[in-house]
DNA sequence: GATACCAATTTGGGATACCAAGGTGGTGCC
DNA sequence: GGCACCACCTTGGTATCCCAAATTGGTATC
């Protein structure tokens, strides 16, 4: 792999494991140093990051994207469009076998799954549904989505009921989408990202002065 | 401005204006001579043209991404789902005199209007109305699906019929806007969208071999 | 003590030099 | 004539150097 490519996922993985904190400043001699790559490389991987929304300009000079109340219930609002329009094609398709695959990924977490592979499969569950979907921009739409997510969901505290709650939401979904059942999978799946984004919210919301105790910034809705 | 903008700005124009035909190789040096500037902007300008999808990485080298039809059809799909999630949006909004502003858009277009600004005003009809759901995900969305077929569009061939029909859905759908019937307004507008794709993508499977001719790539649906 | 101003350092933007890999054309052998 | 092989050249990837702007820290003045 080429170093360039080696140096954005390197970056994507420490933004997105919060090794640096939402809102940080960056300078690009800083990663440079960091990773152990020159400069060409580091802002190869930073402009790519800035698509991706992870990273952002800050006059002149990189920071790393703050949490973004707003932000998040404008990407609910995107992936409920997005994701419903692949359920359905999905739903449209002659073979919808897939989902077992699926369902299989779901039934791979127990009590003993750590908890990073909760989070990695919770959300992977949308990106695979979306992936069956055949349409590659939807698949890249929700992919995305979720990318943009991932720090603020993992910074969600959520309880053992919330997480099986949004387990068996998600069973559901396959559920309906199986037996081809457009119109109650579809009606499932809005039903679901609403109420992530809504708990998502509620919980940043309630925790940001901790989290920006813990010098994550936490821009407000 | 800084150059590595202007860089990207130039290039893209280029390739939208078919100035660089759609399959054709790029190197750095060449673009470097071409422009006038130095690799580091050149490079800088070549990764963010690659997350439009306007040019793409032949192994070791770049490409100007060819038109494929295959991917116009998923583009389609995909628009359905974000400008009519977008235009709902705007139908539930109180204020949606906004839409006044579009069809005076639309109205600035006569017979004595370049082919060049009809064109253009085609595709901001569908940005702007998705602007005005005041979703920026939903929005940008809409605007890099609109510049992924800028291109074709501009390849379609057109009869004045046909213009003057989508000009009449235009309108249409923001009619149906204003009265608030989201409904209504969905379903011109998905109407459009589809109806579109079919001229689009027949017209220039017909014109495969004259494109190619032209030395425009053209990949089969 | 506050503030205005200046020097020094830091930073991102740009240019260029170098490298390894891959491609190309030519040449000589069969 | 055809094919294998080799030297050369082009190309993207990387490192490094330079520059202008901006930030910073200190200092002198009021």
């Amino acid at each position: 792999m080429s170093q360039m490519q080696s140096v954005e996922k390197q970056l994507r993985q420490m933004i997105l494991g919060l090794e640096i904190g939402p809102g940080e400043k960056l300078t690009e001699r800083w990663i440079e140093s960091r990773i152990g790559a020159s400069r060409t490389p580091v802002r190869a991987a930073l402009l790519r990051l800035e698509t991706e929304g992870l990273v952002g300009r800050d006059g002149r000079g990189w920071t790393v994207s703050p949490i973004n109340l707003a932000e998040l219930e404008q990407i609910a609002v995107y992936r409920e469009a997005v994701e419903v329009a692949a359920l359905r094609l999905t739903c449209a398709l002659a073979d919808r076998g897939a989902v077992d695959v699926i369902e299989a990924m779901l039934e791979s977490c127990d009590n003993d799954t750590p908890r990073e592979e909760w989070h990695r499969v919770g959300m992977d569950f949308h990106i695979e549904l979306a992936r069956l979907s055949g349409n590659e921009f939807l698949f890249r739409a929700v992919r995305d989505a979720m990318t943009r997510l991932s720090r603020a969901r993992w910074l969600e505290v959520r309880d053992e009921a919330a997480l099986a709650r949004a387990w068996a939401e998600h069973r559901a979904i396959l559920a309906a989408a199986r037996l081809g059942d457009a119109d109650e999978a579809a009606r499932l799946l809005s039903g679901h990202i609403v109420g992530s984004r809504d708990r998502l919210v509620t919980s940043l919301a309630n925790d940001r002065r901790g989290l920006r105790a813990r010098g994550f910034a936490v821009v407000a809705a």
